[in-house]
DNA sequence: TACTCGATCGGA
DNA sequence: CCGATCGAGTAA
């Protein structure tokens, strides 16, 4: 049976951590129609408290914010550009407004291709995110992810929070050959 | 109410 | 490189 992921875990106050271990855990989706589909997470990003000028929460609390202010467990959906849906997970103790983007997961590397491929919208803002009942959760479903096989680098597209926020390591990305089996890839021609 | 500017992507 | 597209945040 797949062990999902604790509650308890994601309130601890080590956002960065979480946004690492995030890697190789699955994001679960049940559609309408009953099919569900889980996506190996290979690419997360953390946006820490209102000191990270990079994250939201840095105008502190606001009607789009608040649910960073949370006890991790919860998504956080929003709307970048006018087309993209973002999904985060809201992660930390409540009153520390944090998150991890979910970037990528196996098959749909980039955050506004997965949320369109697995119709993720903001209809999941503030829901539960290990509760199967909400139709998007997380699982662990025991992939070992040896150290060597994450790398850090600099989070994207946040140029606008100065140096050095910008140049934080936060964004976490598991190496293709820690993936398990993908699905068979189309036979050369 | 009038601006400005995005935690992106796909097409020139 | 540029445009799409719209909501949040800010100032007025």
């Amino acid at each position: 049976m797949p062990a999902g992921v604790e509650a308890k875990e994601l309130q601890r106050k080590k956002t960065v951590a979480l946004a690492r271990g995030l890697l190789g855990k699955h994001l679960v989706r049940r559609f309408a129609d009953g099919r569900t589909e889980a996506r190996l997470i290979v690419e997360t990003e953390a946006y820490d408290g209102e000191r990270d000028l990079a994250c939201h929460a840095r105008v502190g609390l606001t009607a789009r914010t608040a649910v960073m202010y949370e006890p991790g467990g919860c998504w956080y959906v929003y709307l970048c550009y006018g087309v993209h849906e973002m999904l985060n997970l809201v992660v930390g103790p409540a009153g520390w407004p944090a998150a991890v983007l979910i970037r990528g997961v196996a098959g749909a590397i980039g955050p506004g291709r997965l949320t369109r491929q697995l119709e993720i919208d903001r209809r999941f803002n503030a829901r539960s995110a290990l509760d199967p009942a909400s139709g998007l959760w997380l699982e662990d479903r025991g992939l070992r992810i040896p150290r060597g096989a994450i790398s850090a680098g600099p989070r994207v597209g946040v140029d606008y929070a100065g140096p050095v926020w910008a140049a934080k390591p936060w964004r976490f990305t598991l190496a293709q050959t820690a993936w398990p089996a993908l699905p068979p890839a189309p036979p050369p021609r």
